[in-house]
DNA sequence: CGACTAGTTGAGGCCAGTCAATGTTGGTGG
DNA sequence: CCACCAACATTGACTGGCCTCAACTAGTCG
């Protein structure tokens, strides 16, 4: 609620140096992610517009860093290959992640309210973006109802994600933030049509960690445990859940 | 990240039967909360049209809900008066405040990306709201564009804010949790014009705790202790931060 | 191959939770 | 106005879940 929003200005230099900038059209018209963006639903003129506004794609390497704590905020970024974490920092460098995303999603949605990024966003592996210049998005918006909604509709679930992950860091146990980490993955991964109970974890015990609020000394244990008990089979970042009902009754979660 | 917020349409009732609905126009050009509040900046024309559209205002009495989980959304609420926590539940019950809010502050921002809300609203003193029927509001935000972005940045704020208390819950000691949330609360009485050193909690040590991820035991404890160190002085609800570079220092330090 | 990063597992400690007893406050009705 | 009660708050003693520290293994890459 305080620490890391409310910054003066940047302090720290632009990213621009380490990504690749792509003058590509991208266009939304074609693209496979569409029904999951932020074109969810638009019809064809609605789309074609869209498609004038997203210029550029950005494409990072693993590591790379699409926008840090202080940059200047102009656009939004959709997610259209590969993943990314994002993290926030509090005064002293202690990192905390805040999301992982996957394609379709769309990141940078905090820089809004300040006018600069109060997040990180870092690729966990080889990754693409569709580039939104917010002024543009918005104008856009004025004029296509529907565009201007979806808008909302993302802004309102990011909102709805954090208090949902809330919810896990405040009042829940360690092993029931891991179960839930876990089924949500497995939901998002169903929702794009992946495999959802057989995956490939993109980020580290560490981050997994970070993103609980937990050791990761902690997440390996409960993997551990986790496969002892036959919930899941785990080796190394490959995961099968086994026993998604199981897990899901971890959370008090009614399938 | 998972649970509340995916559930099927209401199942609970509407709770228009606890609220008094008011009939009056509650005009934005003469609130004293305006520049707070999501008309801030802007011109006279454009408030005018916002006033047209607040035609309702709803009074709470302390303890009573402005909106559950399930109910539909159809409006976002900016508080007018009084103030009001609101709270996310996982299926098992387990309730967690999610936010505490005061004059200006918009809520129910959670509900527009699924069309009902995940959330409750509840009343912690006699209080009043301002109605902002949210068609309406996009609607009249793609004929004014000043509009439009307040809405967004109030959207991205509710975010960073959020950002801000993940990482509380995620990697924060308690007494640093505390310590945050009293140097918060002592800015945002500021921003309103109260003594930013000299305030009345307006709620238990049970919904502290549950905002902070604490038992009410040890919220009670810190309080004690902060005490102790000379850091502030309290008296049941009613506090008087005597340090309050220390207090920030606090949650600067790793120990 | 060595250097490095990531992951696993064990031992022990500490912070915050739990349980319990007691004190305080504020609202209500006699 | 005061007595009463219930809700709220404080404090102590003890427990336990997660953290810390540490040793070791597995996999990767120059």
């Amino acid at each position: 609620m305080i620490i890391p929003s409310r910054k003066p200005p940047p302090a720290t230099p632009q990213t621009a140096a380490v990504v690749s900038i792509l003058a590509l059209k991208s266009h939304c018209t074609s693209c496979t992610m569409r029904e999951l963006c932020l074109p969810v639903g638009l019809d064809r003129d609605a789309l074609r517009q869209l498609d004038e506004l997203v210029t550029t794609r950005v494409r990072l390497k693993k590591g790379e860093t699409l926008y840090r704590p202080g940059d200047a905020f102009s656009a939004l970024y959709a997610l259209r290959l590969g993943s990314c974490k994002t993290t926030v920092l509090a005064e002293d460098g202690r990192e905390q992640v805040a999301g992982y995303h996957m394609l379709g999603d769309v990141i940078g949605m905090d820089g809004i309210g300040a006018g600069y990024h109060g997040s990180q966003a870092v690729a966990l592996e080889d990754s693409e973006y569709c580039v939104l210049p917010f002024d543009e998005l918005e104008n856009l918006g004025r004029s296509i109802a529907p565009l201007q909604h979806n808008l909302h509709q993302f802004l309102s679930r990011e909102i709805s994600r954090n208090h949902s992950l809330m919810l896990q860091l405040g009042s829940m146990r360690a092993e029931e933030r891991l179960a839930a980490f876990l089924v949500n993955l497995s939901q998002r991964y169903r929702e794009r049509g992946y495999s959802s109970i057989e995956f490939v974890l993109r980020m580290t015990r560490e981050e997994i960690g970070s993103y609980l609020g937990l050791k990761l000394e902690t997440v390996s244990r409960l993997f551990s445990r986790f496969q002892q008990e036959g919930l899941i089979q785990v080796q190394g970042r490959s995961v099968i859940l086994l026993d998604v009902s199981a897990l899901k009754q971890l959370l008090g979660q009614r399938c």
